[in-house]
DNA sequence: TTGTAAGCGTTATCAG
DNA sequence: CTGATAACGCTTACAA
């Protein structure tokens, strides 16, 4: 493997104008410049990456920090910050559980998006204090060198309910994700100040987690019900998938007797039947805006805040 | 950013012996040892990943190259990938495009798993030429240190086809994706070798993309035929479910009138209704194995060829 | 058991 | 415009 020393010999220079001229200087004479491009070509030369990173304290590399690849919208957000990433020459670092933590101890990565609830808050925040910018989309988070940008969960599910109560609706009942979840709990305040700013003073509360097996389980539960609810506001689109599953076998229509609702327009929600009416987030327009804040930060030293990313109500035939 | 200079200093020692104690050498004094560990503690100090990597000539990297994060099986490699390498403590580093082949000039991963039909045969043998491990999924290729692992694509479409051939469906169609896919010819052969050891001499052949909506459109088209097919079998499940779509539209019953299958098993197959019979690989074993067969060339030098991943026709009711 | 010193392959300072 | 040379922060003979 040829190193910049082997350039520097062929085409009979020093190793520092091989690199001059490789790093496109303005100091090189031409003739000069093109004796080492033909060197380096002839010797299918590259720098070796490693030791450029050693000697700028650079290294290129944007952490993603996730729980795992699971799970439908993290593609899609990931998608994004690829796509950034890329067009700034900046690679993309995959890691979690405790490797995440060794990429920003050994500097192996010039900043980190976060999207992993196995971390704790502490643990961020110990992180950032090694210098490294920090960027969490799952939590709100602030700290020195700790940016955060998340979902507007409580205004759009606001909208939603609001929206749902303005056509009629009265007799809700919320099916909830982990109690511990940020978004889980954001987008029960918005299902609560809907209903309370409308002076609906009851509901119904079911406990899920967020996965398709979860709803399926609440749907079986509320069929066997006598006062069953009219509406049920799902956390997320995999929970309601779920419950329509159940309420479909034990022969209760959707949108007739049960209406519903989720949260994140994930791909299936447009091609089960009935469609389902949910909330949709742009996860890669959003990746690509906190690859974008992030690359300024490690680049210019500019914080660039963003806000929420864009979400919108979709109204399909499931309510 | 305290270095391994000031660990030395603070213990009192050289930093060979810093490096010896914190590498778990067997020659240093525990008394010592102990000194260097509180010392290290005491900074906060961390071993700097990019300086050890250039003096070891290891990276502890492992790329995945692939053309986006967009599609339902990507996720699923990807996360068996990963928990593989997270647990031999590798990093997985995603690119794409011009970015893979810097990785690899760079020598910033120590290996590589290419699944981006971006690449062509020529570019991935130019890259094994740098002596870095290559393990391809989405093609057949030999070469020096070019591994590869695919889907049985003809075998298990046989298997399926033959199967329905036995419960006596005899009219075929073939719902293609691009004509250029690895996989979709692969899976075509099946079919065609099914039909032939059957002694079926007719089918028909409709050009789709592998997509919901080229699937789509071609159950759009069939629907408008006199002489329809009656058993439509689709190169992947995506197309199948936008064809299924379009017929549902068109009031064809399904599978009464047109039965239909997939391949690929991907999530939405078994949430739309009718389930969708399909051909399903497990994935993240399938990552698993992967990873590990790379990290066996990169830490041992030993070659692992594995066959294919594991696959299975799955029944529903789609026909 | 510990220390000295030579690199790994670059970039960057400074002198020529 | 070009070349010596000193880092960058670590690992690893080799010497003590």
């Amino acid at each position: 493997m040829p190193t910049i020393k082997d350039v520097a010999k062929l085409a009979g220079v020093s190793i520092s104008t091989v690199s001059y001229a490789l790093n496109n200087q303005p100091n090189v004479h031409p003739e000069t410049k093109k004796r080492i491009m033909d060197a380096a070509r002839e010797l299918n030369y590259y720098p070796n990456g490693i030791a450029r990173n050693l000697k700028t304290k650079r290294t290129g590399n944007i952490g993603v920090f996730i729980y795992g690849f699971a799970g439908p919208i993290f593609s899609d957000v990931l998608e994004g910050i690829r796509q950034k990433l890329q067009e700034n020459n900046f690679n993309i670092v995959v890691s979690s559980g405790k490797s995440s933590a060794n990429l920003l101890n050994e500097r192996q990565v010039d900043g980190a998006i976060v999207f992993d609830g196995g971390l704790t808050d502490d643990v961020l925040i110990n992180y950032a204090k090694h210098g490294l910018p920090l960027y969490v989309l799952d939590r709100e988070l602030k700290g020195e060198n700790i940016y955060s940008s998340v979902i507007d969960n409580e205004g759009l599910v606001y909208q939603l309910i609001t929206q749902m109560i303005n056509n009629g609706y009265r007799d809700f009942a919320y099916l909830s994700g982990p109690s511990d979840a940020f978004n889980n709990n954001h987008r029960y305040d918005g299902f609560l100040q809907a209903l309370k700013d409308k002076d609906i003073t009851h509901h119904q509360f079911f406990k899920g987690d967020f996965t398709i097996h979860g709803g399926y389980a609440v749907g079986k539960e509320i069929s066997k019900q006598t006062n069953k609810p009219r509406f049920v506001y799902c956390g997320n689109d995999e929970s309601a998938i779920g419950l329509m599953q159940a309420l479909r076998e034990e022969h209760i229509k959707i949108p007739q007797e049960i209406a519903v609702a989720g949260f994140d327009n994930i791909y299936l929600s447009e091609y089960i039947t009935p469609k389902l009416t949910t909330i949709g987030i742009d996860h890669t327009e959003w990746g690509r805006q906190v690859a974008s804040a992030v690359l300024d930060i490690v680049q210019l030293k500019k914080i660039k805040n963003i806000g929420h990313p864009k979400g919108e109500v979709i109204i399909r035939e499931s309510c």
